[in-house]
DNA sequence: AGCTGTCATCGTATATTGACGATGAACGAT
DNA sequence: ATCGTTCATCGTCAATATACGATGACAGCT
């Protein structure tokens, strides 16, 4: 058996993971966004409007912190008529906690 | 035993803790700051020049990320003559899982 | 087709962040 | 006292994030 090496080539300072922690960590780097994940965690899933009705912010701004935070992969939407109904990744959320785990 | 309330009144949508994890999120939120972590976590603590060799970024940056982690609690720092060490917070990061563990 | 309700996107204004060079503060050594 | 080293802070600029109203897209209903 040949040695191998260990340490994959890097160039700056910050590996693959961390830009995949950071990723995660920014998209939870917001109290809105916090409380969305929450709401969603004890509801399991839940439509736009009711996540809006439940923060003491606008339609948009909400709409805009969903976006982040299904960019991120912490969250999924699916079209249910005409309304659109949220709910968190597990994977994506353990994966979170891995990386922290891991530091 | 008398029964009490559990849920906390709230006013706005996001709660004490929503606001702690997003703070702590936040400053995890940059690959630079997630890699500092990294190397504090690996050495057990580490003079800031050494962290600035290791990061593609200028003494300045360097020292803003880390007051930024510092901040957060992530981070502490003690003085060593003419150099300062730095080294994890262990219960903020327990912390930090915990909160997104509770989820 | 026209209307309504639901959500996303656009455009914009303000605030915050990230990065750096330059400078300042503190310490040890000469 | 004057260096040289180490780190923090200041000032500045570009880029990004946040928030909102206005508008657009789309599904269901009459």
């Amino acid at each position: 058996m040949t040695s191998v090496r260990i340490t994959p080539p890097r160039t700056s300072g910050a590996r693959a993971t961390d830009t995949e922690l950071a990723l995660l960590a920014k998209a939870l780097g917001h109290p809105a966004r916090v409380a969305i994940m929450r709401l969603l965690m004890a509801r399991g899933e839940c439509v736009c409007g009711a996540i809006v009705d439940e923060l003491p912010l606008a339609q948009a701004t909400v709409s805009q912190h969903l976006k982040v935070l299904k960019e991120a992969g912490l969250v999924q939407g699916e079209i249910d008529g005409p309304r659109v109904c949220y709910c968190v990744n597990p994977a994506t959320v353990r994966r979170l906690n891995d990386l922290i785990g891991g530091l």
